[in-house]
DNA sequence: AAAAACAACAACCGCCTAACG
DNA sequence: GCGTTAGGCGGTTGTTGTTTT
């Protein structure tokens, strides 16, 4: 038997709450409260509208003190340090900033500081851009293929796309610190515990761990270096992690093209064969989209960030 | 000026968990 | 202990406004 639906599909309405339908809403629960069952709540004003559709817009619209838009670079530090920490616990993180909801943030991460901290293909003028899908190319080829040692039962063969951003994230940190080697040097690539770990926080609720019993209205700074910890941050910038993101965020376009593109270079040997690849179109084939987010790059099997994790290891 | 592409954000969907009988 | 249910959450989609071509 399957499980009931919360309310008769057929004769609730969807889409935008009129003002009228938020006054409604507003006023009662002021007065009354929610009385603790939002399944009931609708029938008792009125309203032609699922429970669940009703707590959202109380939660994240309605409800006093609720903040909209005008993130300050205080909030942005703390998101990008909270997601670099924790993945997409948009409830943890909005517990950390008051006024906040996780839906608002969840969406200025999505739309916003991701591209920010992440860069966008198209920021990068078009022969810096050719060297990296050449770069990406050859990894491909010369880095996953020749590694005879790499034992696929060491590290997840796919990552969720929170734990690939979080990796893209781990990557951008490191190259502020070695800028000109971060390439050639696989010992500043993620190792299989990194990886590992990056990936099991996507489900850290669930998972038997000093996070599992979490309340969202209990999170405090120790409690998130405890997070921190347990996840185990990269020494090489968790000390001073809130700085590594400020210089991402904020001294982006200076910072993230030259490292990469000049790290690019380096690794580049055979220019000619990158801009062959790169002029046959494949790699537009591969990754039509106009951004460098997760979604369109980060495809398993494809570029560079899966060959790290296939192929090398600390 | 129109069409297409992109960005922002509100809202929905479905899964998971805890509470309850 | 088990089944059912509501609440909570994260991922995704739909809509609207803005910018670019």
């Amino acid at each position: 038997m399957g499980r009931a639906p919360c309310c008769d599909k057929a004769n609730v309405k969807k889409g935008p709450w009129s003002p009228e339908e938020d006054a409604k809403l507003k006023s009662y629960i002021e007065e009354h409260g929610t009385g603790n069952n939002w399944i009931a709540l609708p029938q008792k004003i009125g309203l032609k509208r699922c429970g669940k559709s009703c707590r959202l817009r109380w939660l994240n619209y309605l409800r006093p003190n609720i903040k909209h838009g005008g993130f300050s670079e205080e909030e942005d530090r703390i998101i990008c340090n909270l997601y670099i920490s924790i993945g997409s616990r948009w409830s943890i993180i909005a517990a950390q900033l008051p006024g906040r909801t996780d839906n608002d943030i969840k969406n200025y991460w999505n739309t916003r500081l991701k591209k920010k901290l992440l860069g966008r293909r198209r920021d990068l003028p078009p022969s810096q851009f050719r060297q990296l899908a050449a770069a990406n190319h050859k990894l491909k080829d010369e880095g996953v293929n020749s590694n005879p040692n790499h034992n696929p039962n060491e590290c997840p063969q796919t990552l969720t796309s929170s734990a690939l951003e979080r990796l893209q994230l781990h990557f951008q940190l490191q190259s502020l610190h070695s800028p000109f080697s971060f390439y050639n040097n696989t010992s500043l690539w993620p190792n299989n515990k990194l990886l590992q770990t990056i990936n099991s926080t996507d489900s850290i609720a669930t998972a038997a761990s000093p996070l599992k019993n979490f309340q969202q209205n209990d999170i405090s700074n120790s409690t998130i270096a405890n997070m921190q910890e347990h996840i185990g941050i990269p020494s090489s910038y968790s000390n001073n992690l809130d700085a590594d993101i400020q210089n991402l965020l904020y001294g982006y376009k200076e910072n993230y093209q030259l490292t990469q593109v000049d790290c690019l270079k380096g690794i580049m040997n055979d220019d000619q064969k990158g801009i062959d690849w790169w002029e046959s179109n494949e790699f537009e084939e591969k990754f039509p989209s106009s951004s460098w987010d997760s979604a369109s790059v980060l495809q398993p099997d494809t570029v560079v960030i899966q060959d790290y994790e296939l192929g090398y290891d600390q």
